[in-house]
DNA sequence: ACAAGCCTTCAAAGCGCTTTGGATTTTTTT
DNA sequence: AAAAAAATCCAAAGCGCTTTGAAGGCTTGT
């Protein structure tokens, strides 16, 4: 039997019958034959693969552990449709030339772009490489067309703040993310929007920025504590900063809801699921696992149809009730 | 200038003059160029790549942070000697078949394996299938020689029980991983012969084995907590479960430290240092980024050396002193 | 000045597939 | 039964590199 055919019945061309493809089906499983990767890309001319590339901050060397879960939800959709998924963690100093070498190689078929800041170069540099792209997240102060998937930031945290509001907070902090994140820029919007819209005035100190890790969630809610008017409540931006934040309250002997309100972004993540009946924390939650599928999906229906109109999918978090908000207490 | 002399010239061959190679480069530099990955890589007969494959259990569906820490540390290692890192997070009940698909069409030169059980059939079927690869972790019950990096679990777990039991502690949990994991069980054995040299007798009811999710943490402290006899101290696996059980101690009323000591097993993790002067938590501590690199280095050069005996890496966790521990309260 | 020897360059083969275009066989139509 | 059409199959080219084996250009020694 001729390569050809081998070749075409293995790849569900219709110039074979259905008798040759069972036999070759039934040969190939036999011997465990797959063919090569190497030669099938060089001659398809497609890299079957696609490239996430992670961004860690030299001083830091933090990586945030959502991407596990967005990772997670992606990796089965590449998986199903036979592509596999590349990973780099590349400091942020390099992060372009990384895309431009990925792309010079071509050793990937498209990419996703996560944590993207407010002015996100990557963005206009991706399109002038011309390589299929998705960010995770948008980037608030670009131009250019592109593909993206996001959560509804600005509106989540609007609707934490004024929650918090009804309930009757005026003191109200939050423990964002870094400053040049557009997530954490759209947070503060939301937040800031409800303060206003509500006549509250707070200067920027009930305001922090750092890296959302649980230490610095510890540390921010203490700074928040010890000003002179102390909050009420608190929104925050991850649910790992949240557990840090419990510890401040734990050590200030302030209990959880009764004394201290606290609003979480809540990425849904794997080992961090609020699942209780009651979840412990009210949280604006959205799923980040299903934020990398859809990615995912999106990325390759790109691959597939380069002419394709650059498209955006907005995500809506819920807001769920939890245990961790309630009126303030009574002086 | 012919495509040999580029060829050697790119890739260091000493048949090319030096000043022919300033120009090759010069113009590649030029115009952006990089030899294609899939031509290069069937032409020489090497995938370039190493994969991870992390299972997921199709169940919990859950994806254990400490895998972006251990692959940071490995990807940087990667990305120095010009490897690419393929991450598939495939449902465990068809891990097997996956590693027989990526031999099959030779999509990887080597693999690590991630999580392994006490008893680990990856071990042989990797082994059978010739490609060289790392374990992260051991796995007791298996005769085979490998390669594998870990920490000293039973001896960490050792120590810091001793430690709890010479501050005083009679009653002691262990808030484990999953049991069939090789590192759960090694943890378990350093708790157990520590009890043992000291003559206290506890029954299994002190110990409890989950996936090491804060939820669980909670949940499993809570139900320690609940004994008749509760315990004054408590070792867990990760500084998740941590996180968990310091919520537990909360609701209950209870002082970490100084209602119940805590000692956790420590990674490390980027989003959860615990790096103050006085550490949070008493810990037995290792950095699994610092794995990775390791991991990496060590397939790097079982992959250069297939010849190679297999060697064991053993760490040494530290048993770092926090505020989390002190002796019992007295009744 | 010429042969020997080394340094440098090159043309061509080959990596293991997919894909093209043509050859062969089978089926259908007249 | 012969011709036309459809269904199969096949040989060979090509994907963009690396690598082999041989040729060309320089230097050195006599």
């Amino acid at each position: 039997m001729s390569q050809t055919t081998v070749s075409r019945a293995l790849n569900g061309f219709p110039e074979v019958s259905e008798k040759t493809r069972q036999l070759v089906l039934a040969a190939a499983a036999k011997h465990n034959y797959k063919p090569n990767s190497r030669a099938r890309r060089l001659a398809t001319g497609k890299s079957m693969t696609i490239g996430h590339l992670v961004s860690v901050s030299k001083e830091h060397e933090m990586v945030n552990p959502i991407f596990v879960d967005f990772i997670a939800g992606a990796s089965a959709r590449y998986a199903q449709s036979g592509y596999d998924l590349l990973l780099s963690l590349v400091p942020d100093e390099d992060e372009f030339n990384s895309y431009k070498e990925l792309a010079a190689r071509s050793a990937v078929d498209g990419v996703v772009v996560h944590a993207p800041r407010a002015n996100e170069q990557r963005i206009a540099q991706l399109n002038d490489l011309n390589i299929p792209f998705v960010v995770h997240g948008r980037s608030s102060n670009t131009i250019e067309k592109y593909n993206w998937v996001d959560v509804n930031n600005e509106r989540s945290f609007y609707r934490a703040t004024q929650l918090l509001i009804e309930l009757g907070h005026i003191t109200i902090g939050l423990i964002n993310g870094l400053a040049e994140m557009d997530f954490a820029m759209r947070r503060e919007k939301g937040y800031r929007r409800a303060l206003k819209e509500n006549q509250i005035k707070l200067t920027d100190d009930y305001l922090t920025h750092s890296e959302m890790t649980e230490p610095n969630g510890y540390k921010n809610a203490l700074t928040l504590l010890d000003l002179p008017t102390p909050p009420t409540a608190l929104v925050t931006s991850s649910i790992i900063m949240a557990n840090g934040i419990r510890r401040a309250l734990d050590e200030r002997d302030l209990k959880l809801g009764r004394d201290v309100s606290v609003i979480t972004h809540d990425d849904d993540l794997s080992y961090f699921r609020d699942a209780a009946a009651v979840p412990v924390y009210t949280a604006t939650r959205s799923s980040v696992r299903e934020a990398g599928r859809l990615s995912a999906d999106l990325l390759l229906k790109i691959i597939a149809d380069p002419g394709r109109a650059p498209e955006g999918i907005l995500l809506d978090a819920e807001l769920i009730l939890g245990s961790s908000t309630k009126p303030p207490r009574k002086p």
